[in-house]
DNA sequence: GGCTAAGGACTTTTT
DNA sequence: GTCCTTAGCC
């Protein structure tokens, strides 16, 4: 097309590429492989590559999709994307993850999932972990499978590791592991179960979208008609069936562009296959591979490290060595110190001392860790020193026992089948329907062979059920039948919402409470009616409906959205992937913390294999997160049940340039000497003795 | 349905 | 050593 400047973008300067990425931006059609080391500027090739697509190629931005691995990634790209093509058509892009596309796409064939005729988008739901959970635990209940020290997580890690390589409930392998003999015994009805409800729990929105499109020619065709030109990021990362997904929407000229470095795979353990990257060739022939191996990021003493760290890898490795452009940079700090709470203290006082000594403001600091878990005690020095902080991830707001509850709510008025949510609210303010109630509905419910959630909103059917249970039934049958035809308006979502909050009890049960607690977290239901009247006044392309806002808040969309200030940033290392930081502390470099215990001695019903190459992937990640300055902190002793134990400093530490290196020791109590290692030694072996 | 007492697990990473 | 779940009692 000609004419750019007039469509509202800037003409594309090829040059600030150097030749790897305009090679990468300028290739065409057919498949490409992309091997973006850290750093190296991908970010900048997708970007320039749609750009040049939509501005030189003159392809509709509807018929690109680009999928991320995060929401937080895909929006950055949606925000870089309007300067270059302009905000209209940006706006247009497929620009999502997985499982938002997934959504997406269901919710446009749900008449072929449900087959309703006529009245508009079918409602599903979509099941958090803790909601499979709960499911997992009601059919281990309901059907008497195994005893109660069933461990439910592992139950489902299983199926959703299934799942996620396409084997279904008939295909699980058959073996006497006691798990997998669980876990296949649970499988069938789980997915009868999830069927029935009408939700699908996050592999599905990858799964359910595959097997539609490989079942219906029909609707293969439609969606490879739909999309020119396909982009995946972190394509390291994506497991069989995202796989399946990218090589369903390929048409026949395979304009599939992957991006990814096989260096940074650390999902192995949620299913992700490390092979769709190393084996890109042999999934889609004639594939043109390009290396970006120019790192734009870090200071040479930091990628010297992270080089080192990954060199000794003994992983298969498509093999790539980033070179550094910029020049000169402190050495990395190795730092010493006597035990979490004093790291927290040197890493809280070194973050001040940046501030003061070099001008580095807060914003430009994060600390890295491998669990949440190491959070809290970075948490409370910052908070002791003062100094501003954001916590990404973590704690999840939406898991709070009272946010559950006020959504559970709002799913059972959008899906009357969510009886996970039902079973959650039923009893919730009390109202006198307890354990013998609910057990007389579902025999009454097997009886007469209707849904559980029928009979529970119309226990008055139901004999020998009391007085008080009966009328606690009706009311909230009419309360919910209420909040249907107020929502079902589409306007004044969160009106509607307090209404049915104040009609159940809830507001009487929190808002009203005398307890300050129960105050308390009346304000945390009070920010998702917020959230709600946000959506809704934001949400302009369509109808806003209560059904979308709720598959949005599940998947974490409307994450509170950043006051970002000048805040220091606390994340784990999986969540840091993609980001990037002047100054980084990585915090924690012992065995047992990284690599985790779990992965070097791993607990009998783990689920997938563990792998400590993937743990020095994490590091390696971690480490080419710093652009400027890097820290490597270790602690020498951990307080564990009550008890203090040496520590022993991280595998990942051995072997690094020690030209490159500076050591810090900072220990301000005395250090564990001999005879108190012995001591510990002998208590500890005085109580094996005791077993 | 709510209270207390006893018993068991100590939490890897996320869409 | 501590927190959470569960069972048993009122």
């Amino acid at each position: 097309m000609d004419g750019g400047a007039s469509l509202g973008y800037t003409p594309l300067p090829m040059a600030g590429l150097n030749q790897a990425q305009a090679e990468a931006v300028a290739h065409d059609e057919g498949p490409l492989l992309v091997l973006a080391g850290a750093g190296s500027g991908k970010t900048r090739v997708i970007t320039h590559r749609i750009a040049r697509l939509v501005n030189e190629r003159a392809v509709p931005p509807d018929r690109i999709l680009a999928v991320s691995f995060t929401n937080k990634a895909a929006e950055e790209m949606a925000e870089r994307m309007a300067p270059l093509i302009g905000k209209e058509r940006a706006g247009k892009l497929w620009l999502s993850t997985f499982h938002s596309f997934g959504v997406r796409f269901l919710g446009e064939e749900s008449r072929a999932l449900f087959g309703d005729a006529g009245e508009g988008r079918a409602r599903f739901v979509i099941f958090d972990q803790s909601d499979a959970l709960g499911l997992v635990r009601e059919i281990v209940r309901r059907e008497g499978i195994g005893d109660r020290k069933v461990d439910l997580f592992s139950v489902l890690a299983r199926i959703s590791l299934w799942k996620n390589k396409l084997i279904g409930p008939d295909q699980a392998p058959v073996n006497d592991v006691e798990y997998d003999v669980l876990a296949r015994t649970v499988y069938p009805h789980y997915e009868a179960s999830l069927r029935s409800m009408r939700a699908f729990d996050f592999d599905d929105l990858v799964l359910a979208p595959v097997r539609l499109l490989q079942d219906r020619p029909d609707l293969r065709q439609k969606w490879q008609q739909r999309f020119r030109y396909l982009l995946i990021d972190e394509f390291q990362d994506t497991n069989k069936v995202q796989l399946e997904l990218v090589r369903l929407l390929a048409n026949e000229r395979r304009s599939v562009c992957v991006v990814g470095d096989d260096d940074q795979s650390i999902y192995g353990w949620r299913g992700a296959e490390v092979e769709n990257i190393l084996d890109f060739d042999k999934f889609f022939p004639g594939a043109r591979l390009v290396k970006l191996e120019e790192n734009y990021r870090s200071r040479r003493p930091i990628l010297e490290i992270a080089n080192a760290a990954i060199g000794r890898s003994s992983q298969r490795r498509l093999g790539k060595t980033l070179r550094a452009t910029k020049v000169g940079g402190e050495p990395v700090q190795v730092c010493l110190v006597g035990d979490i709470e004093q790291e927290a203290r040197f890493v809280a006082r070194q973050i001040r001392k940046l501030r003061i000594d070099h001008q580095i403001g807060y914003g430009k600091v994060a600390v890295l860790y491998r669990s949440n878990l190491q959070a809290r005690a970075i948490e409370e020095e910052l908070r002791v020193e003062g100094v501003p902080y954001q916590l990404f991830g973590g704690t999840q707001f939406f898991d709070r026992k009272q946010v559950k509850d006020a959504v559970a709510y709002l799913r059972v008025v959008v899906n009357p089948r969510d009886e996970l949510a039902l079973r959650r609210i039923l009893n919730y303010p009390t109202r006198g329907i307890g354990d013998t109630t609910i057990t007389r509905a579902e025999r009454w419910a097997l009886a007469k062979g209707v849904p559980f959630s029928d009979a529970a909103i119309a226990l008055d059917r139901i004999p020998d059920v009391p007085d008080a249970a009966r009328r606690g039934s009706m009311m909230l049958g009419a309360a919910l039948a209420e909040g249907r035809e107020r929502f079902g308006r589409g306007t004044q979502l969160s009106a509607s919402a307090l209404s049915l909050f104040e009609r159940v009890g809830l507001v009487a049960e929190l808002k009203e409470s005398a307890d300050k607690d129960q105050r308390q977290r009346w304000l945390d239901v009070e920010y998702v009616l917020r959230a709600l009247d946000r959506y809704e006044k934001t949400e302009a392309s369509e109808r806003p409906s209560l059904s979308t806002f709720l598959q949005r808040i599940t998947m974490r969309f409307s994450e509170e959205e950043g006051d970002t200030g000048d805040k220091v940033t606390l994340c784990t290392l999986h969540g840091a992937k993609g980001l990037e930081w002047p100054v980084v502390f990585l915090i924690g470099l012992n065995e047992g913390t990284l690599p985790h215990a779990r992965t070097t001695d791993p607990k009998v019903t783990e689920a997938a294999p563990t792998d400590v190459e993937e743990e020095r992937r994490l590091f390696y990640v971690g480490v080419t997160r710093a652009q400027e300055r890097l820290y490597l902190c270790r602690f020498q002793r951990k307080e564990m049940r009550g008890k203090l134990h040496p520590t022993a400093p991280s595998r990942f530490l051995e072997g690094l340039p020690s030209e490159h290196i500076a050591s810090i020791e900072h220990d301000d109590t005395a250090p564990l000497d001999h005879d108190e290692t012995f001591h510990y030694a002998d208590a500890l072996l005085a109580q094996l003795r005791k077993k």
